[in-house]
DNA sequence: TTCTTCTATCGTATATTTGCGATAATGGAT
DNA sequence: ATCCATTATCGCAAATATACGATAGAAGAA
Protein backbone atom coordinates (compact mmCIF):
# COMPACT_ATOMS: atom_id res chain seq x y z
CA UNK A 1 0.00 0.00 0.00
CA UNK A 2 2.96 2.63 1.06
CA UNK A 3 3.56 3.10 -2.79
CA UNK A 4 5.87 5.93 -2.98
CA UNK A 5 4.16 8.82 -4.31
CA UNK A 6 6.66 11.26 -4.33
CA UNK A 7 6.62 11.39 -8.37
CA UNK A 8 3.09 12.75 -8.32
CA UNK A 9 5.01 16.24 -7.27
CA UNK A 10 6.28 18.79 -8.98
CA UNK A 11 10.00 18.37 -10.37
CA UNK A 12 10.87 21.67 -8.59
CA UNK A 13 9.37 20.21 -4.50
CA UNK A 14 10.65 16.78 -5.82
CA UNK A 15 14.00 18.42 -6.23
CA UNK A 16 14.11 20.44 -3.56
CA UNK A 17 13.00 17.51 -1.67
CA UNK A 18 16.01 15.44 -2.34
CA UNK A 19 18.35 18.02 -1.70
CA UNK A 20 16.72 18.58 1.79
CA UNK A 21 17.16 14.52 2.14
CA UNK A 22 21.02 14.93 1.57
CA UNK A 23 21.62 16.64 4.43
CA UNK A 24 18.47 15.30 6.65
CA UNK A 25 21.28 13.36 8.55
CA UNK A 26 23.63 15.19 11.22
CA UNK A 27 26.21 12.40 9.83
CA UNK A 28 26.49 14.21 6.45
CA UNK A 29 26.03 17.31 8.12
CA UNK A 30 29.09 16.41 9.59
CA UNK A 31 31.06 15.53 6.34
CA UNK A 32 29.97 18.86 4.66
CA UNK A 33 31.63 20.63 7.90
CA UNK A 34 35.02 18.90 7.62
CA UNK A 35 34.83 19.09 3.76
CA UNK A 36 34.54 22.95 4.06
CA UNK A 37 36.91 23.40 6.98
CA UNK A 38 39.55 21.49 4.97
CA UNK A 39 38.82 22.80 1.60
CA UNK A 40 40.27 19.94 0.11
CA UNK A 41 40.03 15.99 -0.43
CA UNK A 42 40.41 13.77 1.75
CA UNK A 43 38.18 10.49 3.38
CA UNK A 44 40.09 8.69 5.98
CA UNK A 45 39.86 11.86 7.58
CA UNK A 46 36.46 11.75 7.88
CA UNK A 47 35.80 8.22 9.18
CA UNK A 48 38.24 9.16 11.83
CA UNK A 49 36.59 11.86 12.93
CA UNK A 50 33.13 10.37 12.89
CA UNK A 51 31.78 8.01 15.23
CA UNK A 52 30.93 5.43 12.52
CA UNK A 53 31.99 2.71 10.62
CA UNK A 54 34.04 3.01 7.13
CA UNK A 55 30.93 1.53 5.07
CA UNK A 56 28.63 3.50 6.81
CA UNK A 57 31.03 6.75 6.04
CA UNK A 58 31.31 5.56 2.39
CA UNK A 59 27.79 4.92 2.11
CA UNK A 60 26.91 8.45 3.51
CA UNK A 61 29.26 9.59 0.85
CA UNK A 62 27.70 8.29 -1.97
CA UNK A 63 24.42 9.70 -1.04
CA UNK A 64 26.18 13.12 -0.96
CA UNK A 65 27.73 12.69 -4.20
CA UNK A 66 24.38 11.11 -5.82
CA UNK A 67 22.21 13.88 -4.55
CA UNK A 68 24.97 16.39 -6.61
CA UNK A 69 26.26 18.07 -3.22
CA UNK A 70 29.61 17.29 -3.25
CA UNK A 71 31.95 15.79 -6.15
CA UNK A 72 34.35 12.74 -6.06
CA UNK A 73 37.23 11.62 -7.59
CA UNK A 74 39.23 8.32 -6.92
CA UNK A 75 43.01 9.37 -6.49
CA UNK A 76 44.42 6.28 -6.90
CA UNK A 77 44.31 3.85 -3.37
CA UNK A 78 42.31 7.21 -2.37
CA UNK A 79 39.56 9.17 -2.99
CA UNK A 80 39.13 12.75 -3.25
CA UNK A 81 35.79 14.39 -1.93
CA UNK A 82 34.55 17.91 -1.41
CA UNK A 83 32.00 19.91 -1.94
CA UNK A 84 29.95 20.90 -5.49
CA UNK A 85 29.57 24.48 -4.29
CA UNK A 86 27.69 25.43 -7.23
CA UNK A 87 24.95 22.82 -7.41
CA UNK A 88 24.62 24.02 -3.41
CA UNK A 89 23.98 27.48 -4.42
CA UNK A 90 21.65 26.69 -6.48
CA UNK A 91 19.53 24.56 -3.70
CA UNK A 92 20.15 27.19 -1.61
CA UNK A 93 18.74 30.16 -4.05
CA UNK A 94 15.62 27.42 -4.71
CA UNK A 95 15.23 27.14 -0.88
CA UNK A 96 15.25 30.53 0.19
CA UNK A 97 12.82 31.98 -3.21
CA UNK A 98 10.61 29.53 -1.98
CA UNK A 99 9.66 31.76 0.67
CA UNK A 100 11.51 35.21 0.36
CA UNK A 101 8.61 36.92 -0.95
CA UNK A 102 6.08 36.62 0.79
CA UNK A 103 8.32 36.77 4.25
CA UNK A 104 6.96 40.54 5.73
CA UNK A 105 3.28 40.13 5.14
CA UNK A 106 3.03 37.44 7.36
CA UNK A 107 2.18 38.56 11.16
CA UNK A 108 -1.60 38.23 11.28
CA UNK A 109 -1.69 34.17 11.37
CA UNK A 110 -1.90 32.18 14.56
CA UNK B 1 22.97 -3.36 14.96
CA UNK B 2 20.96 -0.31 13.21
CA UNK B 3 20.97 1.53 16.51
CA UNK B 4 20.47 5.19 15.82
CA UNK B 5 23.44 7.29 16.01
CA UNK B 6 22.37 10.74 15.75
CA UNK B 7 22.39 11.24 19.33
CA UNK B 8 26.54 11.31 19.10
CA UNK B 9 26.69 14.77 16.82
CA UNK B 10 26.70 17.99 17.99
CA UNK B 11 23.66 19.55 18.69
CA UNK B 12 24.00 21.98 15.87
CA UNK B 13 24.16 19.47 13.38
CA UNK B 14 20.88 17.51 14.81
CA UNK B 15 19.03 20.15 14.77
CA UNK B 16 19.70 21.74 11.53
CA UNK B 17 19.24 17.74 9.93
CA UNK B 18 16.07 17.80 11.88
CA UNK B 19 14.96 21.02 9.68
CA UNK B 20 16.00 19.26 6.94
CA UNK B 21 14.60 16.29 7.40
CA UNK B 22 10.85 18.42 7.67
CA UNK B 23 11.15 19.53 4.61
CA UNK B 24 12.83 16.41 2.69
CA UNK B 25 9.27 15.24 1.32
CA UNK B 26 7.77 16.87 -1.51
CA UNK B 27 4.15 16.58 0.27
CA UNK B 28 4.96 18.55 3.10
CA UNK B 29 7.54 21.47 0.47
CA UNK B 30 3.89 21.42 -1.12
CA UNK B 31 2.16 21.98 2.17
CA UNK B 32 4.35 24.99 2.88
CA UNK B 33 3.79 25.98 -0.40
CA UNK B 34 -0.02 26.50 0.08
CA UNK B 35 0.61 27.60 3.41
CA UNK B 36 2.70 30.73 1.84
CA UNK B 37 0.12 31.69 -0.96
CA UNK B 38 -2.53 31.63 0.56
CA UNK B 39 -1.49 32.98 3.97
CA UNK B 40 -4.19 32.14 6.01
CA UNK B 41 -4.95 29.03 7.81
CA UNK B 42 -6.55 25.87 6.21
CA UNK B 43 -6.00 22.48 6.30
CA UNK B 44 -9.01 20.96 4.45
CA UNK B 45 -7.88 22.96 1.11
CA UNK B 46 -4.59 21.36 1.43
CA UNK B 47 -6.07 17.72 1.61
CA UNK B 48 -8.03 18.78 -1.87
CA UNK B 49 -4.91 19.81 -3.63
CA UNK B 50 -2.30 16.78 -2.44
CA UNK B 51 -2.49 13.59 -4.32
CA UNK B 52 -2.90 12.02 -0.82
CA UNK B 53 -5.26 10.97 1.81
CA UNK B 54 -6.72 13.12 4.86
CA UNK B 55 -4.84 10.88 7.38
CA UNK B 56 -1.22 11.08 5.36
CA UNK B 57 -2.14 14.83 5.06
CA UNK B 58 -2.48 15.18 9.22
CA UNK B 59 0.72 13.35 9.51
CA UNK B 60 2.95 15.67 7.52
CA UNK B 61 1.40 18.37 9.14
CA UNK B 62 2.14 16.83 12.33
CA UNK B 63 5.32 16.30 11.42
CA UNK B 64 5.99 19.80 9.93
CA UNK B 65 4.46 20.71 13.33
CA UNK B 66 6.73 19.07 15.38
CA UNK B 67 9.92 20.38 13.79
CA UNK B 68 8.35 23.88 14.27
CA UNK B 69 8.02 24.83 10.54
CA UNK B 70 4.27 25.56 11.35
CA UNK B 71 2.24 26.78 13.71
CA UNK B 72 -1.26 25.35 14.25
CA UNK B 73 -4.56 25.82 16.36
CA UNK B 74 -7.98 24.06 16.33
CA UNK B 75 -10.43 26.71 15.70
CA UNK B 76 -13.81 24.31 16.61
CA UNK B 77 -13.70 21.80 14.19
CA UNK B 78 -11.27 23.11 11.84
CA UNK B 79 -7.47 23.15 11.69
CA UNK B 80 -5.33 26.39 11.36
CA UNK B 81 -2.18 26.21 9.95
CA UNK B 82 0.49 28.83 8.93
CA UNK B 83 3.90 29.29 8.65
CA UNK B 84 6.48 29.88 11.31
CA UNK B 85 8.66 32.37 9.60
CA UNK B 86 10.40 32.70 12.60
CA UNK B 87 11.78 29.65 13.01
CA UNK B 88 12.27 28.86 9.56
CA UNK B 89 14.11 31.92 8.96
CA UNK B 90 16.05 30.96 11.89
CA UNK B 91 16.77 27.37 10.46
CA UNK B 92 17.30 29.32 7.09
CA UNK B 93 20.25 31.12 8.37
CA UNK B 94 21.76 28.19 10.43
CA UNK B 95 22.13 26.77 6.79
CA UNK B 96 23.71 29.59 5.05
CA UNK B 97 25.91 30.64 8.00
CA UNK B 98 27.37 27.20 7.40
CA UNK B 99 28.82 27.53 3.90
CA UNK B 100 28.70 31.09 3.76
CA UNK B 101 32.22 31.84 5.14
CA UNK B 102 34.11 29.70 2.53
CA UNK B 103 32.24 29.83 -0.57
CA UNK B 104 34.35 32.10 -2.95
CA UNK B 105 38.13 30.16 -1.78
CA UNK B 106 36.80 27.08 -3.54
CA UNK B 107 38.00 26.53 -7.14
CA UNK B 108 40.83 24.47 -6.98
CA UNK B 109 39.58 21.02 -5.40
CA UNK B 110 37.96 18.27 -7.95
C1' DT C 1 55.29 -10.70 -6.57
C1' DT C 2 53.38 -10.18 -2.03
C1' DC C 3 51.97 -7.07 1.51
C1' DT C 4 49.65 -3.16 3.12
C1' DT C 5 46.50 0.60 3.02
C1' DC C 6 42.46 2.74 1.55
C1' DT C 7 37.84 2.72 -0.30
C1' DA C 8 33.59 0.59 -2.29
C1' DT C 9 30.22 -2.80 -2.24
C1' DC C 10 27.47 -6.78 -0.56
C1' DG C 11 24.64 -8.96 2.71
C1' DT C 12 22.05 -8.52 6.70
C1' DA C 13 19.51 -6.78 10.82
C1' DT C 14 16.91 -3.23 12.76
C1' DA C 15 14.60 1.29 12.75
C1' DT C 16 12.03 4.68 10.59
C1' DT C 17 9.01 6.61 7.09
C1' DT C 18 5.15 6.56 4.10
C1' DG C 19 0.55 5.67 3.12
C1' DC C 20 -4.12 4.05 3.66
C1' DG C 21 -8.59 2.78 5.74
C1' DA C 22 -11.11 2.66 9.88
C1' DT C 23 -12.27 4.87 13.75
C1' DA C 24 -12.51 8.41 17.26
C1' DA C 25 -13.24 13.16 18.66
C1' DT C 26 -14.63 17.89 18.16
C1' DG C 27 -18.02 21.36 17.67
C1' DG C 28 -21.53 23.62 14.65
C1' DA C 29 -26.11 22.97 12.56
C1' DT C 30 -30.75 21.11 12.67
C1' DA D 1 -30.54 15.53 21.41
C1' DT D 2 -29.02 13.81 16.59
C1' DC D 3 -26.60 14.67 12.39
C1' DC D 4 -22.78 16.43 9.65
C1' DA D 5 -18.36 18.14 8.36
C1' DT D 6 -13.66 18.40 9.70
C1' DT D 7 -9.49 16.74 11.72
C1' DA D 8 -6.60 13.48 14.64
C1' DT D 9 -5.22 9.07 15.86
C1' DC D 10 -4.74 3.96 15.58
C1' DG D 11 -3.35 -0.18 13.33
C1' DC D 12 -1.30 -2.19 9.71
C1' DA D 13 1.57 -3.11 5.29
C1' DA D 14 5.23 -1.88 2.41
C1' DA D 15 9.22 0.84 1.33
C1' DT D 16 13.56 3.25 2.85
C1' DA D 17 17.16 4.42 5.72
C1' DT D 18 20.79 3.35 9.00
C1' DA D 19 24.55 0.74 10.51
C1' DC D 20 27.81 -2.92 10.72
C1' DG D 21 31.02 -6.71 9.47
C1' DA D 22 32.91 -9.16 5.77
C1' DT D 23 34.78 -8.96 1.56
C1' DA D 24 36.49 -7.27 -2.90
C1' DG D 25 39.29 -4.16 -5.64
C1' DA D 26 42.90 -0.74 -6.64
C1' DA D 27 47.39 0.96 -6.35
C1' DG D 28 51.67 2.04 -3.90
C1' DA D 29 55.54 -0.14 -0.96
C1' DA D 30 58.37 -3.99 0.29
Amino acid sequence: MAFNKKEEFGTKEQSLAAFAKAVSHPARIAILHVLAKKNECICNEIVEVLPLAQSTVSQHLKELKTAGLINGQTDGPRSCYCINWKAFEKFNNDFNSLFEKLKEVNARCC
